[in-house]
DNA sequence: TGACAATCGTTGCCTAGGCACCTATATTCC
DNA sequence: GGAATATAGGTGCCTAGGCAACGATTGTCA
């Protein structure tokens, strides 16, 4: 689940050249740590993008196509079809809403709820070996880090 | 230019929700900044992706496609239509290399040549942007911590 | 109330990358 | 030298997101 857009801004050639600019070495780590969830997830036969909304409906983050839609950027024709193919696959599911008939709601099936847990345990695995190392000052940093460049945007 | 693997790992409502995932916060810091990005690089009619395959043959980085889709991470398929394409805009050329029929060398025309100036400016304003208020340091340690996940891989 | 605007989900069309496969050419190695 | 292998670039097919347009529904407000 690799674009040129994930190795944006030159990825030279892996560990050769020093990355010389803080934008290529976002976009590389980022690739990276894609590619390691992809993996992880290879076996359930989840792509990142579907754990994302598999994620996003779970934690209660948003109940509509709209509301994932707006959560995470996402087209909402994209996400039509990305919805229908969670339905496909029976991990989801569209539920009428009597208050507001332009909306769907959204809901994990059982057999969803009972996939999801291993879908955040695969993001933990990822997520614990790429900060193997790190001590909790540092990741807070980083965060702060990141955090003050979101807040630059 | 965003793709929901862009704002993967769940970005939730844009900073209502704190991003409680490093990798979500990666993510999204990645997508802001490509995304700003695309919008400096918009008035020259070229993407973020046209972008990377100039600079890295700008940069003497890779003078054949084979050599651009090691260093960047780059489908071939893809990288054959990418070059068409940047060929097409007159700022690419393709030249056969006698000793090697297989491959084709790419340079930049005198367009090319001409325009990338001011696609690296542009990318230096948006890094320069996202990068407001970090001191020299702090940038250094930004680059450390990056760094290191990507030797953690 | 009734016109206008906004929202929701959907569809068709376009673009673009990933993958499998192919041909031509080079390299390796016996 | 010659067969096997590797590499370079290209093509067709598939998937998937972005965008524009649409119908249905709801909200706004004069």
């Amino acid at each position: 689940m690799t674009s040129i857009f994930d190795s944006a801004l030159l990825n030279p050639a892996p560990s050769v050249v020093p990355q010389r600019s803080l934008l290529r070495l976002i976009s590389r780590v980022r690739i990276e740590v894609m590619d390691a969830l992809d993996a992880e997830l290879a076996p359930f036969e989840i792509s990142s993008a579907q754990m994302i909304v598999l994620a996003t409906v779970a934690n209660g983050e948003a109940d509509s196509a709209a509301g994932l839609c707006k959560g995470i950027s996402y087209d909402p024709g994209a996400m039509t079809r990305m919805i229908d193919r969670l339905e496909q696959k029976g991990l989801l599911r569209r539920l009428p809403r009597p208050d507001d008939r332009r909306t769907t709601n959204l809901e994990l099936t059982e057999e969803g709820t009972a996939l999801y847990p291993k879908l955040a345990a695969a993001k933990e695995v990822v997520q614990a070996r790429f900060l193997r190392g790190f001590s909790a000052d540092e990741v807070r940093m980083f965060e702060g880090l990141l955090n003050r460049m979101l807040a630059n945007r």
